[in-house]
Parts: C-alpha cells; structure tokens; sequence
DNA sequence: TTCTTATTGATAATCATTCTCAACAGTGTG
DNA sequence: CACACTGTTGAGAATGATTATCAATAAGAA
C-alpha cells in the first residue's frame, strides 16, 4: 500500500488549459470569460464554457493573471507582463486600453489607513477607470 | 395651450420612497437591494423589489446615496452622512462595520496618473475591504 | 374633479456565473 | 502496454442578482 498522507495537490496539464493560455497572450485588454470563449471557438479550440470560468478563476487565484471587476459587474482577465510586484491599472471604459501603473504612495495610504483603524487581512484594488485621449476625440468629433 | 417646452423633470414623491430612505436612515453598513427590500418588509411597508432596485439606483446616481460593489459583485447601498466631498470606505468585510475616510493623497495620485497618460472623464472607487480588529478576534479564538 | 403621466409592482426575461455528474484523460504503477 | 486512480472536462440545469414589461395606480396641475 502506497503512502497517501502528503497533501499534494496533483495539477495535470490538459489541452483546454493551454489553449486558454494561448489566448490570454495573444491578447492585451482585460477580457471577460465569455469573450475569451469565442476567441477559443474562433480559432477551432474547443473548450466549454464552465472550463473557460473555471480555469480563469483559478489562474487567477494563483495570480498567474489579473481579474478585476469591470463597471457593471463583470469579471475580466488579462494576462500581465508583470508578475513581480503589486501593481494597478488604467482602464478606458471605451475601448479597453489597458496601462499598468504602480503606485507605492496609494500602498502606504491604504495600509495606514487600515491600520489606524485595526483593519487587517486588506486588499486594495485600485484600478481606475476613464476615457483616453483617443476615445475623447472620436467622441468630440461626432 | 401650456409652454411645455421645459424638460423639467418632475420629480413625484411618493409613499415607496419614502419608506426606502427611512430604512436607509437607520441602518450604518451597506446593504444590498434585497436586503433592503426584506427590511421594508419586516416594516410592514410594502414596496416592491423592482422599486427598491430603480429608486436605490436614482438616488445613488444624484448622490444621495453611496453605492458600492462589494467582492462578490453585488451592489450595496447606504445613506452617508456627509455629502459633502469626495470620499472613501473602509469596509469589513465579514460584519460590514464601515468606517468613512478621505484621501487627497489618493485623488492627487489619480488624477496625476490619469493625466499623465492622457485620461479624462476619470472615476476612482477606492474602497478598501479588509477584517476589522473585533472579528479578527472571533476568528483567531474559533 | 379630471386629465396627464410619472411611478409602481407582479412577473417574465436576462445574463453572468456556478453547479451537477457522467464521460474523459493525465499520470503513476506493475 | 494494460490498468487503476482521480483530476478535469463539458453540456445543460440551476442560481441569483438585476432589468424589462406593461397594465394599474396615484401625484400634481388645471
């Protein structure tokens, strides 16, 4: 009888998960899983959706991606050069133009503030979002 | 014939919303919807979930209101004292204790952010979630 | 009171996301 | 290779918050 007690948690590498992988490189805006879904089915990969929900969900659980909430609620991944480091984003509401900034000082304010309060366990997500400069002339211009 | 050339918008009050914003009077932490629809209820005052959806909306939009959306995508609603100004919540995230806080480091930040990368229109929800010092307590001591 | 129309509410419809569970497929073993 | 073990998948059902529908109701003006 074989040992069982280490906990190990075996992780298999499938077909479906590259493929979503092979998407999120091949993209640069943040994307929700449904969108994500039609970029598989576009190009022949097969993957269900519940997969595509559940093998984002976990990517980004292990931070291999990011998730952030979108205005109205939904969930949207990107992949992100940047692995090292905390860091936030700039978001255009319109097209989708994603630029990645840090900010040491919003670090600090967040975690004084929680402090001052007896706050612990603090998960700041500051990703701010607006309309660039190209979005803001095509609107004018209409 | 009347002038009716204004685009007033009349505003009626009725009884429905009336009845939301007492309830929203009394309570100190961000409820959803539907719990403000089961407070009503337990008021005895009738009003129907699609109304308590559209007037926490309308009132949310003219700023009578906070709104925020908490981790798992629901948006929750509460009657801030201070309208007065931008502001910020730190939120507990297992008992709702919110605390009320400003930042002009954080709108200084975003706006040098956004303008430096060329963003308008800009809205920044800097809603920190964390666990207060009490239910730390509760936590460690289970 | 009467007219106009904003507002309401019961319910159906949406829509993203999660759940179910049988079929499938990595991975290690003999 | 054959086989067992179990993580993973996928089609569709289920969930749950929110929105749309539309006839009935009720403010506010005349």
């Amino acid at each position: 009888m074989p040992l069982k007690e280490d906990k190990k948690i075996v992780e298999r590498s499938t077909r479906q998960q590259s493929a979503i992988l092979e998407v999120l490189y091949g993209i640069d805006e943040f994307k929700s899983a449904q969108e994500i879904h039609s970029l598989l089915n576009k190009k022949k990969l097969k993957v269900g959706l519940a997969t595509v929900y559940r093998t984002l969900q976990k990517m980004s659980e292990k931070e291999d991606i990011d998730a952030i909430k979108s205005i109205d609620g939904e969930t949207l991944y990107r992949h992100c050069g940047q692995n090292d480091g905390h860091h936030h984003h700039l978001i255009c509401s319109q097209c989708g133009l994603t630029i990645t900034v840090e900010g040491p000082a919003i670090e600090n304010w967040t975690d004084k503030v929680a402090k001052e309060n007896g706050f612990s366990e603090v998960s700041h997500k500051v990703d701010i979002f607006g309309v660039c400069k190209s979005c803001r002339k095509n609107a004018s211009s209409k």
